[in-house]
DNA sequence: CACGATGATTGGTCTATGCCAATCTCTCGC
DNA sequence: GCGAGAGATTGGCATAGACCAATCATCGTG
């Protein structure tokens, strides 16, 4: 464990004991109470900053920001998203079944069109809401013996990592708009040809072995994606999904 | 200027001259050459690695990266989004007027639901065709004696910045999914109802004043957001808007 | 009492240096 | 001829120290 992970950690539980707008110590006085560089610890802090925990002010000090709605869009699953929004995830198996890849998986997972596949179709809940429509793709070599009571409400990655070692490391999303067809609006509760968000991603441990293909659908009238921008070209976009409520849409 | 940013400039200078996938000097080497200490250099380089020049190979080298198909989502105008995919970008004015900005483009402006703004509404196209549908309010103050034809083909950004010293700094953008009306789908060329994305926008100058809120239509068919995803907390998604092709659909 | 100068404090940047860890390369011995 | 191992090279991480720049509180002066 590197010095500067361990110093975030321990920054992130001062931060628990403090309020909303509270300054943390400065730099310095930090520093030599950890009995770190201030150059460790800046590199630390820079982090937080970064995943919104903390704001600097220059000449006035680093202080607890404001929590937010979101975090990031990073590699996280349904369950772990909602449970950061305070939402309980639910989840509902309608399929589970072995079938083979066929082409298109076949590409998307780096196997052959005729290798074994479990498919996995998931209805996603929040707070008992049906969100999003989930259709998973694993080789089925990697989950011997998988049974539906085991994805009952529960996070597809840390069961994968549980029970069979597999940890998700990166992966590749794609968004694109669509609009719900009948089976889909049934299930989800919306009417027919209700625009939504389509996600494809696929997942890769850090031996850069695909795990999953998996399409989402997620309900356009609850879920929508947030951008800040910058000009600065050495920050990335951050971009936060946010649940809206159903009231918070005129247009 | 300070002297990370110079040296992100003599780096890039360096790039130019080299072939994808060769090294450039070790950093030790570069530091020296340039002058810096190492860890100056360093910051450098990771700015460039963030931004997908380089890539980092530990006790290998740095190399030169693949150029990226699109770069990641910063707060570009359509015309340099598109002159960046080697496209000609193109804009038809159909609407210019001024009106008064009514409660929502006056919340999202920052100024009075009486105040005046001007209104435009442009199609945006890509090599001649209709890729997007935009609609821009504007304070009118900051915007006098705007006519058709500054609009015509033009970059707002590049206008607004020449003409009325007005530069963007940065900004806020939700996306969500929808389906095009009768007049959206005339306009775009595509079939009634067909999934497109939202996306609405508010820019700021580096003073924090408002300055426009825009909400375009792009065509779903055609245009498309890739994020790469990575565990790794401190490095936000890398989101990038694709144009697909229209053979690059099967689903 | 109001206000401006001033100095202390805070974050921002840079230098110089050392050691660790991954990788590559070359050489030596079988 | 070839493989194992040593050493050189590369990026990764951490330290100590210095100075700059923005901010804020305070104190003296009008």
């Amino acid at each position: 464990m590197s010095k500067q992970v361990l110093t975030r950690q321990r920054v992130l539980e001062l931060i628990d004991q403090l309020q909303v707008g509270e300054a943390i110590p400065s730099e310095r006085r930090l520093s030599t109470d950890l009995g770190i560089s201030r150059l460790t610890l800046r590199a630390a802090l820079d982090d937080l900053v970064r995943d919104g925990y903390l704001e600097r002010r220059h000449g006035s000090g680093t202080f607890v920001s404001e929590p937010k709605i979101a975090q990031q869009l990073t590699l996280t699953s349904f369950s772990e998203d909602m449970r950061r929004r305070g939402m309980t995830a639910g989840s509902r198996t309608i399929e589970l079944r072995e079938t083979h890849a066929g082409a298109a998986v076949g590409r998307a997972l780096k196997v052959s069109p005729d290798a074994r596949v479990v498919l996995i179709r998931r209805l996603r809940m929040a707070d008992g809401e049906p969100m999003a429509l989930e259709t998973l793709h694993v080789p089925a070599a990697l989950v011997p013996d998988l049974t539906r009571e085991m994805l009952e409400d529960a996070s597809f990655y840390e069961l994968i990592e549980r029970r069979y070692g597999v940890v998700i490391a990166s992966g590749m999303q794609s968004i694109e708009p669509t609009v719900t067809n009948e089976e889909e609006s049934k299930l989800l509760s919306v009417p027919l040809h209700s625009p939504a968000f389509l996600f494809e991603r696929t997942s890769r441990t850090a031996a850069g072995e695909t795990v999953e293909f998996v399409r989402s659908l997620y309900r356009g009238d609850r879920y929508r994606l947030v951008a800040e921008l910058s000009q600065r070209r050495d920050r990335p976009a951050l971009v936060t999904p946010v649940l809206a409520a159903a009231a918070d849409r005129e247009t």
